[in-house]
DNA sequence: TGGTGTGAACAACTTCACAGCG
DNA sequence: CGCTGTGAAGTTGTTCACACCA
């Protein structure tokens, strides 16, 4: 089997590791190594050799056979393969302590992501502007404002009671793909793609480990 | 099988679920319902209802055959479970953005989970007090304070660069669990529980729905 | 009767082991 | 020779289907 045709089915630990090795190969270019071998890398993100082998195979042959990989064609595949090869329009919704944080993360920007709109619904906060110029929009005017600046990700980070609804707006307003903040399974229709960042759960995982014996 | 007896392999998942089902219990519980069926809990989650029963199964018999489980009671279980019934005391460090955010997150404190420390290297943070009255101590001073204050987790809120030097120092510090906000695949002995929280990886895990053709 | 608890079937993912090729 | 690419084996996690019992 090989190539990326169609839609076969691709492990969603497989993309999650992907961004893993795309990571690292970044730090390998800027470091100047030119060729990687699976081993090598596996070492470095902790995982089996072969898996990373597997992961690769599912979208073409990118090595060399007694060599490796040379890594800025590799780093480039996987961009290619993940879709960092644009820029993605984000639409924060929720400015309090964790949506400020996220606008103030510069990891974002360099990654290729990009907020492009931001939305809450204090009165204190809508209106207003922020240090990187972009204006506090009220959530109502999500329908309007986030198709104009073509918004493709959406990012809740809001208190878990508003979280669904304005999920449910966003989704209205176009929006395919959500990065969710808040600890909430959200109810989205079938094709939206959401990923939940939940660090309550953990947490709890974090206890649970601390709590029985971990081996 | 039947009971937590020292060491049944209890999948990862089966943890995280578990945290998921006390969430929507706390909720039931507040809305004054006595009474819930797997089904009923299963599509609230977005879970198949024998999964919550199997994850249930691995730690003993909760339920009432015909009837359900009662809403406080199992509750009650999961927390003992997942060892929430304590105050854990965490240790925070890097006071940038995240940090700040993670420190003014309410829900910690509303789970069980409460920072006893705070750590930065940063001069001009150093010896400041935060409003919750919690001083700034320098990362140096990890080995001394963290035992003091009975420290359990300690929380990555680092630039990649500094994590994992941070890591090795809560860890010399005698932390056994982290919470990695980094984007960096720490390296740690054998035994000790690292759970990350990297929503750079999450928005890549989106952008590659987006780009292929999401079912 | 109706929902739990659970062995057994199934599905998914990971690792092994080695053929094949540069 | 050495490392990739990959079928096959192994492992882990999920779903089914029904016995069992309040």
């Amino acid at each position: 089997m090989r190539g990326s045709s169609k839609f076969s089915k691709i492990p969603t630990a497989t993309i999650t590791r992907l961004s893993i090795y795309s990571r690292y190969l970044e730090a390998l270019a800027q470091e100047g190594v030119k060729i990687i071998a699976s081993d090598k890398l596996a070492q470095k993100c902790g995982i089996n050799p072969a898996q990373i082998r597997k992961d690769l195979a599912y979208f073409g042959e990118f090595g060399i056979r007694g060599v490796g990989y040379f890594v800025k064609e590799l780093l480039f595949e996987i961009k290619r393969i993940l879709g960092l090869n644009k820029a993605w329009k984000m639409a924060l919704v929720g400015v309090g302590n964790l949506g400020s944080a996220l606008l103030a993360h510069q990891n974002f920007v360099r990654q290729g992501y990009e907020f492009a709109a931001v939305f809450d619904i204090d009165p204190n906060k809508v209106g207003r502007r922020l240090p990187n110029g972009l204006m506090i929009h009220h959530l109502e005017e999500m329908e309007r404002v986030a198709p104009e600046k073509n918004v493709e990700i959406g990012v809740i980070a809001t208190p878990a009671a508003h979280a669904q609804q304005v999920a449910s707006r966003l989704i209205q307003a176009g929006v395919k793909a959500i990065l969710n903040f808040a600890p909430i399974q959200l109810q989205v229709p079938e094709g939206l793609a959401v990923e939940n960042v939940d660090f309550t759960v953990k947490l709890d995982n974090l206890a649970y480990h601390l709590t029985m014996g971990n081996t």
